[in-house]
RNA sequence: GGGCGAUUAACUCAGUUGGGAGAGUGCAACCCUUACAAGGUUGAAGUCGCAGGUUCAAGCCCUGCAUCGCCCA
C-alpha cells in the first residue's frame, strides 16, 4: 500500500463496515477441514434465534473473537463455529403472539401449518442477532453457521435419543414436574426461577372424625388441600406422642384422610403437622410414594381447579385460594393466618407461577452419564476457569435429579416414539416406522411432545461438526480448545454438553471452560428492562465505534469479577483509539516504504529501549490472552502504546525524524518507528480489529491484511530484543528529565522559558549514560544548556533534583524563590526519610537478617544505600539553600 | 438453611508462589510546544472492612465478626 495521510481524528463509521466486508470477501474467517496447521476451535454459545444482542453476548463474543484472532496471528487453523438455537418455548411464544394479533390460535392452524409459520418467521426475522454479532467484528466462520433445527443437527438429536432409550437412560414416567400453566408445558427444574415473595401461612384445622378437635396444619397454598391424601407428623414429636386418632376429616370436602408418621416432617415448621399433597408438591410426592398414598390431581393444565375441589371446580387456582380461605373462616376452621416470606417458582420464559404437578413425561437418567462428566473435571481433562466454579459444577452434578426433557409444545424436535394402541408396543427408532413391529398394526400413534431445546444444545460441540458422520471437521477440531460462557448456563448447558460429549464421543467436548462474569450497569446492578438501565451494545458501537467498545469489555473483564459498564468508560477507550490513530498519523509523516529493515548496530538508547519494551509487552499480551486474563493483556498494551511509545519514545525520536541528526539517524529512526507501529497494530488487532486494519492498509511497507501477519516477537526475537540493562539506563535518563520538569513546574517556570542545568555526579557510569543522551535530556526537559559541574563549583542560586547518584541543578539566578525551594526540598526529604526509616527498621531487625532469604536481604540493603545516598544529597541541597536566604 | 464471592485512592478496579501499595477516570496547577486539547507536563490523594493469630515480614495465609452481592434448597 502507498503512503497517505490521515484525518485529524478517527471516525469509525463506514470504516468498520468496509473492513468487515473485506475480511468476508477474502475468506479470512474460514477454517480448513484438514490442514497441516495446528488447530484451534471454539463453538459459539448459540444465542436464541429470537434473541437480540445484549451486553452479555457482547462480552462473550468479544472474548472469543480476541482468542480466535490471536490464534490466527500465531498461524493456527482456527474454527469458530457460529449458530443459533431454536429456543422452543420462546420462539413458539413469539409466533403465537403474532397469531393472536390476527385473532388466530395454533390449534386453529394445526400442528403442521403452525410449524410452517414458525419456519416462515425464522426465515424472516430469526437470527437478527447474527448480523449484530458481525457489528462487533466477530470473526466466525459464517459459511458453517448452524441451527439446532437443521436437518443434520436434528438427525444427531434423534440418534442420541434412540441410543439413550435403548441403553435404558431415557424413560417415560408419572412424576411430579414443574408445569407452566401459561406456556402449557413441563419445565426442567433448572427452568424455574425462585423469587422471595410476601405471602401468608394459613393454619387450618383438620377435625378428627366425629370430634371437634383435630390437627392443625400450616400451609402457604390452601388451594392444594383438595389434593391432600394424608396428614403427616413426626413420630419423635412430643406433641403427638399420645395421638390415637388415625384419621382426620378434610375440610370443605366429604373425604376422610389418614394420619401418617414420618421422620421427614420438620417439627420446627408451622404446627408440626404437615398436609400431604402428592400430586402438587415434590416433597409430598416422595412421601406419597413411600406410604402408598393416592396422588390426586386437583389443578389442571390451565391452572384451573378440577373435580376434587368440589364447589370450587373450574375456578382459577389463586381465586380458589382466596375463596377456600373464606369458606374455612366461615366454618371456624381457619385458626390463624400469619405473614410469611417464602420463595415462589416462576417460569423462566414467561414469569407465570409454576405449578408442581404430576404428569407423564420423558426423563433422562442423568446419574450414570454425569459420572464421566464429573470425572473429566476432577482429573483435569477439562479445566474450568476460574477454578472456583468447578466446585459449583460438582455440587450440582452430585445432587442431580433426572432431567425432564419432554415439552408440550410443537416447535422443536418431536420425540421419536410411537405407540401401538392395539398391542401397547412402544417403538423408538431412527427412521419413522410404518407399522408396529410386534403386531403389524399400521394404526400407530406418534408421541406429540417435543424435546427440551437444551437437549439439542447439549450436542452442539459435535453435532455442528457433522456428527454422527465421522467428518474431517470432527477429526481436526474435536474436542474444542475452549468454551466461553457465563456462569448462568453452567448447569443448563455446560454440564449437559460435558455429559453428552463424554457419552457419545468418548471424549470431553472442550479442554477449557472459561467462565466470564456478568455485565452490569455502572452501579453494579443487573441490567434489566424494568429497571431501565439497559445499555444497548449496538448504540454504543454507533456512538463510540466497535473497537473502543471491545477494548472496554476486554479491559474490564477481570476473572471472577463482574464488568460494570458505562458509556463514559467506553468514551475513555475511544480516546485511546484516537491516540493510536494520531500516533500513526505522526508516523505516516515520516516513514516510507523503504524503511523496512532495522539496523541493530545503529540503534540509539531510546530505540533499543522501545524495542525491549515492545518485546516485553508482546509477551505480556500473549500471556494474558492465553491465560484468560484479558484485562491484563489489554492494560499491558494500553500502557505501552500510550505511556511508553507515545509519551516517551516518539518524543525522543523527533529530532532524528526531523533530520536534525543527519540522514542516517533519520533513516534509522524511520525504520524503528515503522517496525514498532506494525508490531503495535498486530498486537492490538485481536482487541481492535477495525482501526488496526485501517491503519495497516495506509502504512507504507505493508501489504494485504493485518490478519495475515504473524504475532510479533517469537522466543528468539524476544531474547534478542529484551534488554534489562538498556531499560535501566533509559529509566535513569527519563527519571532525570522528570526531575527537572518537576523543578520547572513546582518553581513556576514557564514552559516556554529555556533553562540552564548543570549536573553533578560521582558515578562514572551515570556520567557516560548522561553524556551519550545529552540531546534527549536537552530536548525533553526544554533546556537552553546542559553541562556537568564539579563538586566545588556547584551553583548556589539554583534548585536541585536528585536522580540516583546524579544531582541536576537548575540555574535560577535572580529569579529563585528560596522559601519555595526550601519547602520543595523539605517535602522531598520528608518522603525520602520516611522510606529510609522503614528500610532501616528492617535491617536493624536481627531475626530478619537471620531468617529472610539472602536475595531479599541484598535487595533491601541496596535499597537502603540508594535511599541513604539520596537522603544525604537532599540534606546538602537543603542546607545550601538555607545558607543563601 | 447450605455454598460461593466481594470489601484496596473521591469513583471503577488491578495486585501472579507472602518481601519496598498500582492503573484508568476524576481532582488541582500550568501549557494551543510543528501526531493528538479526544492532547501535554506536574502534583495532591489510601489505618488495603473490623478484631485476633501464624511469620523475621501479611493487601495476600488462618480464625472470628460486620456489611453487600450471587447461586442452590
Amino acid at each position: 500500500m502507498g503512503s497517505g495521510s490521515l484525518d485529524k481524528g478517527y471516525e469509525p463509521s463506514g470504516i468498520e463496515e468496509r473492513w468487515y466486508k473485506y475480511w468476508l470477501d477474502n475468506g479470512f474467517f474460514k477454517a480448513e477441514d484438514k490442514s497441516d496447521k495446528k488447530p484451534f476451535s471454539i463453538v459459539i454459545p448459540p444465542p436464541n434465534v429470537t434473541g437480540v444482542l445484549h451486553m452479555g453476548h457482547a462480552l462473550n463474543n468479544v472474548i472469543q473473537d480476541i482468542m480466535c484472532r490471536y490464534r490466527r496471528l500465531l498461524g493456527y487453523n482456527v474454527l469458530w463455529m457460529p449458530g443459533t438455537d431454536h429456543a422452543g418455548i420462546a420462539t413458539q411464544n413469539v409466533v403465537e403472539r403474532d397469531l393472536a394479533a390476527k385473532g388466530q390460535t395454533r390449534d386453529q392452524l394445526g400442528r403442521e401449518e403452525f410449524i410452517n409459520q414458525v419456519w416462515k418467521w425464522r426465515r424472516k426475522s430469526g437470527g437478527a442477532i447474527i448480523n449484530q454479532l458481525k457489528r462487533l467484528g466477530a470473526s466466525c466462520d459464517w459459511d458453517r453457521e448452524r441451527f439446532t433445527m437443521d436437518e443434520g443437527l436434528s438427525d444427531a438429536v434423534r440418534k442420541v435419543f434412540v441410543r439413550l432409550y435403548k441403553e435404558g437412560l431415557i424413560y417415560e414416567g408419572q412424576y411430579i414436574i414443574n408445569w407452566c400453566p401459561r406456556c402449557k408445558t413441563a419445565l426442567a427444574d433448572l427452568e424455574v426461577e425462585y423469587e422471595e415473595e410476601d405471602a401468608y401461612l394459613y393454619y387450618i384445622r383438620y377435625p378428627f372424625v366425629n370430634k371437634k378437635q383435630g390437627l392443625t396444619v400450616a400451609t402457604t397454598r390452601p388451594e392444594t388441600m383438595f389434593g391432600d391424601t394424608a396428614v403427616a407428623v413426626n413420630p419423635s414429636d412430643a406433641r403427638f406422642k399420645d395421638l390415637e386418632e388415625k384419621q382426620v376429616m378434610l375440610p370443605l370436602t366429604d373425604r376422610v384422610i389418614p394420619v401418617i408418621k414420618d421422620d421427614y416432617v420438620d417439627t420446627q415448621f408451622g404446627t408440626g403437622a404437615l398436609k400431604v399433597t402428592p400430586a402438587h408438591d415434590p416433597n409430598d410426592f416422595n412421601l406419597g410414594e413411600k406410604h402408598g398414598l393416592e396422588k390426586l390431581k386437583v389443578i389442571d393444565d390451565d391452572g384451573l381447579m378440577l373435580e376434587g375441589a368440589g364447589q370450587f371446580k373450574g375456578m382459577d387456582r389463586f381465586e380458589c385460594r382466596q375463596k377456600a380461605v373464606e369458606a374455612l373462616t366461615d366454618q371456624g376452621l381457619l385458626v390463624k393466618r400469619e405473614p410469611l416470606k417464602h420463595s415462589v417458582g416462576h417460569c423462566y420464559r414467561c414469569g407465570t407461577v409454576v405449578e408442581p404437578s404430576i404428569s407423564k413425561q420423558w426423563f433422562v437418567k442423568v446419574a450414570p452419564i454425569a459420572k464421566k462428566a464429573c470425572d473429566a473435571v476432577r482429573n483435569k481433562r477439562t479445566r474450568i476457569i476460574p477454578e472456583t466454579w468447578s466446585k459449583t459444577y460438582f455440587e450440582w452434578m452430585d445432587n442431580i435429579r433426572d432431567w425432564c426433557i419432554s415439552r408440550q409444545i410443537w416447535w422443536g424436535h418431536q420425540i421419536p416414539v410411537w405407540k401401538c394402541p392395539a398391542c401397547r408396543e412402544v417403538i423408538v427408532e431412527e427412521t419413522d416406522p410404518a407399522k408396529c413391529p410386534a403386531c403389524g398394526s399400521k394404526d400407530i400413534i406418534r408421541e406429540t411432545d417435543v424435546l427440551d431445546t437444551w437437549f439439542s444444545s447439549a450436542l452442539w460441540p459435535f453435532s455442528t461438526m457433522g456428527w454422527p458422520e465421522n467428518t474431517d471437521l470432527l477429526k481436526t477440531f474435536y474436542p474444542t480448545n475452549v468454551l466461553v460462557t457465563g456462569f448462568d448456563i453452567l448447569f443448563f448447558w455446560v454440564a449437559r454438553m460435558m455429559m453428552m460429549g463424554c457419552h457419545f464421543m468418548d471424549e470431553v467436548p472442550f479442554d477449557d471452560v472459561y467462565i466470564h462474569a456478568l455485565v452490569r450497569d455502572e452501579h453494579g446492578k443487573k441490567m434489566s428492562k424494568s429497571k431501565g438501565n439497559v445499555i444497548d451494545p449496538l448504540k454504543v458501537i454507533d456512538e463510540y465505534g466497535a473497537d473502543a467498545f471491545r477494548f472496554t469489555l476486554a479491559a474490564f473483564a477481570a476473572q471472577g469479577r463482574d464488568v460494570k459498564m458505562s458509556e463514559s468508560r467506553v468514551e475513555g477507550y475511544r480516546f485511546f483509539v484516537n491516540k493510536l490513530w494520531n500516533a500513526s498519523r505522526f508516523a505516516l509523516m515520516h516513514i516510507t516504504d523503504k524503511d523496512t529493515v532495522v539496523d541493530d548496530k545503529k540503534l540509539s538508547l531510546p530505540e533499543k529501549w522501545i524495542l525491549s519494551r515492545c518485546a516485553h509487552t508482546s509477551f505480556s499480551v500473549k500471556l494474558g490472552i492465553e491465560n484468560y486474563k484479558f484485562n491484563e493483556a489489554a492494560s499491558a498494551v494500553y500502557q505501552f502504546v500510550w505511556h511508553e511509545f507515545c509519551d516517551w519514545f516518539l518524543e525522543t525520536a523527533k529530532p532524528a525524524l526531523y533530520e536534525k541528526e543527519g540522514v542516517q539517524r533519520r533513516d534509522n529512526a524511520r525504520s524503528v518507528l515503522s517496525k514498532l507501529l506494525k508490531d503495535i497494530l498486530i498486537m492490538l488487532h485481536p482487541f481492535m480489529p477495525f482501526v488496526t486494519e485501517e491503519i495497516y492498509h495506509i502504512l507504507p511497507a505493508t501489504s494485504g491484511s493485518v490478519m495475515a501477519e504473524s504475532y510479533p516477537y517469537d522466543e528468539k526475537e524476544y531474547k534478542a530484543r529484551r534488554n534489562k540493562d538498556v531499560e535501566k539506563d533509559m529509566e535513569f535518563i527519563f527519571g532525570l528529565i522528570s526531575g527537572v520538569r518537576n523543578v520547572r513546574s513546582e518553581m513556576n517556570i514557564q514552559p516556554s522559558m529555556k533553562i540552564k542545568v548543570l549536573a553533578h555526579t560521582a558515578d562514572e557510569k551515570e556520567k557516560i549514560v548522561i553524556a551519550e543522551n545529552k540531546s534527549i535530556i536537552t530536548n525533553l526537559a526544554a533546556l537552553e544548556s546542559f553541562y556537568f559541574c564539579d563538586a566545588d563549583n556547584i551553583p548556589s542560586s539554583s534548585a536541585s533534583s536528585v536522580t540516583a547518584n546524579t544531582t541536576c541543578f537548575v540555574l535560577l539566578e535572580g529569579v529563585i524563590d528560596f522559601d519555595k525551594e526550601t519547602r520543595r526540598l523539605e517535602k522531598e526529604l520528608g518522603k525520602n526519610t520516611k522510606e529510609l526509616l522503614a528500610v532501616q527498621k528492617r535491617l536493624n531487625n536481627e531475626s530478619f537478617l537471620e531468617k529472610a532469604p539472602e536475595e531479599v536481604i541484598l535487595k533491601v540493603k541496596a535499597q537502603h544505600s540508594d535511599l541513604e545516598e539520596k537522603n544525604n544529597k537532599l540534606k546538602e541541597n537543603l542546607e545550601r539553600i538555607q545558607k543563601m536566604k
